[in-house]
DNA sequence: CCGGATCCGATGGGATACTG
DNA sequence: CAGTATCCCATCGGATCCGG
């Protein structure tokens, strides 16, 4: 495998970055986890989060097919939203990233093995 | 255990996304991954980042305690970065989200210099 | 109910000048 | 060599209005 290629090193973790970059990416990600959810309801969900906030990542995961977006041609219009297998393999990546934190979150943890 | 819950779940995410959030956070948390190196060693590494954008990158990983700041005492003063235990122990989200970015980048699937 | 369009404040990153 | 201080602009995120 490739152990010194930073060029494309970076390009796939731009890709990761990207993802999770946006201030609500990971929020509405998780929410999805539960299952696909409509636009409202995952904007009752997310708290005080603004129609275009949501629109822009939603936007943004559905260029990077990380979420799929499904419209519902019912009166008035339904849209679900949904992840993709893309989306769902990022729990990987979430997952890492908590462990680490949660591993090296300051005062959470007392004992500081001095090696 | 912490097996449901969101909020500290987020907290512990929150904690890598500041670390590579940042433009040159990646950039440098890789440099350092070669060994100590001085400021303006960073810099030219880093190809056109400026001498603000470089700093504050540092400043960040610093209060983060992933990388630590040494000053050498000569004439010119010379100062030098490294990465810590929990700089070194990050290489596991960035291989992890390297791993998934390069599964599912657009059309690049093919492999180069397979051996 | 979904979301596009637009204005606005906060923030981040870059360029330049100057200092220890 | 290694920054600090300052100004500037691009982008982001939020609020509001409006249309499908």
């Amino acid at each position: 495998m490739s152990s010194s290629e930073d060029s494309m090193c970076r390009a796939a973790v731009d890709e990761a970055l990207q993802t999770v970059g946006g201030k609500w990416s990971y929020d509405v990600i998780s929410r999805l986890y539960y299952g696909p959810q409509r636009f409202n309801q995952l904007r009752r969900a997310l708290g005080g989060i603004t129609v275009k906030s949501l629109t822009d990542a939603l936007r943004q995961l559905e260029r990077q097919g990380v979420v799929h977006r499904e419209v519902i041609p019912t009166y008035p219009v339904n849209v679900e939203y949904s992840l993709t297998e893309k989306g769902r393999d990022f729990r990987a990546v979430l997952f890492q990233m908590r462990a680490w934190g949660e591993k090296w979150l300051p005062g959470e943890k007392d004992e500081k093995a001095e090696g």
